[in-house]
DNA sequence: GCATGTCAAGTTGTG
DNA sequence: CACAACTTGACATGC
């Protein structure tokens, strides 16, 4: 069976995630960011449980948690632990709902942290802040039983072989609760899925293969191939392949087709993930509503 | 109440 | 060399 995935947030449900910044933190004495903090935390948590309470009852089954859940965790400045907020023993059992509730429903839970997480970067400052955002979403996805954490290769630097080296090398400094759940994706301007295979081998992650990207930037492989080479990095760690869809915003003749559509053409949906047991993560701009259309749509086939 | 500007972070490609 | 794009809404501010 095909399961499909619900990126971070909802379009029209009522479902929100809150935010701060820095600054508006930076404004207040330490008390006053901690108390802020505690309350976004809470109500985050909360909102995710609604949040997964909502594909159980749509068939949805796997969600994409949005990476500012614990709001500016890892900031330099406002930076903070949850046993210094109020809410800690709060926290730690809407955690424990949540991650209950997963379970026993079977929603996959996921990480995507953005993009300047980057492993294979030249600079020892982005690698380190790397590492502890990283580490950052680690303990979130043990505390919610998130199984995929999902980054991007990063950049060329002129040079993939060695880009993917230092990727490899930084790798090893990775807790063992990051590297069990780390995934690596093919993106749209840089690394293929070409590219990452041999990375995802000697390295033993699995790859997360976004057949839109791979449109983009295409390379000696087809998306039967891509596929089947992405079902192998997922076997070896015996765990159920994930995969991203979407669509180009004015169809493939359009200006710019990396930009997502609302909604996801049921014709670019590959025929090869049919039969699949899978994960389809739907990255379309118009959230629950495009992964029940295609829900619908699948269904119909 | 509504419009507008801001938000920690990286890298690439364009002009 | 500077800057927009990537992707993107939520929030705070100002009128």
């Amino acid at each position: 069976m095909i399961r499909l995935g619900l990126c971070c947030i909802f379009r029209e449900e009522s479902i929100r995630f809150r935010q701060t910044t820095a600054s508006v933190l930076n404004r207040m004495n330490r008390r006053e960011q901690l108390e802020k903090l505690s309350d976004l935390c809470t109500a985050n948590l909360s909102n995710l449980l609604e949040a997964l309470q909502w594909c159980h009852i749509n068939r949805i089954g796997a969600f994409r948690i949005l990476s500012p859940l614990f709001p500016r965790f890892t900031h330099p400045d406002v930076g903070y632990q949850l046993e210094n907020l109020e809410h800690y023993t709060e926290i730690l059992r809407l955690c424990r709902s949540i991650n209950r509730f997963r379970q026993e429903n079977a929603i996959r839970l996921s990480l995507h942290p953005d993009q300047f997480n980057v492993l294979s970067s030249p600079h020892e400052l982005v690698v380190a802040n790397t590492i502890r955002e990283l580490e950052y979403q680690g303990r979130l996805a043990e505390l919610l039983g998130a199984d995929v954490i999902n980054i991007h290769a990063g950049g060329a630097y002129g040079n993939k072989k060695e880009a993917l080296m230092r990727f490899q090398v930084n790798f090893d400094l990775l807790s063992e609760r990051v590297a069990t759940r780390l995934t690596v994706e093919n993106d749209d301007r840089v690394y293929t899925p070409t590219d990452l295979l041999p990375l995802c081998s000697t390295v033993g992650i699995p790859l997360v293969y976004d057949v839109h990207h791979h449109r983009c930037l295409s390379d000696n492989l087809d998306i039967g191939e891509a596929t089947n080479h992405c079902l192998e990095t997922w076997k070896r760690v015996k765990r159920e392949p994930c995969f991203h869809i979407s669509s180009p915003q004015d169809g493939w003749q359009g200006q710019n087709i990396r930009n997502h559509a609302d909604y996801i053409d049921p014709t670019d949906f590959p025929e090869e993930w049919m039969r699949l047991d899978a994960t389809v993560d739907v990255e379309a701009k118009a959230k629950e509503l495009a992964v029940l259309r295609l829900r619908d749509d699948l269904d119909q086939w």
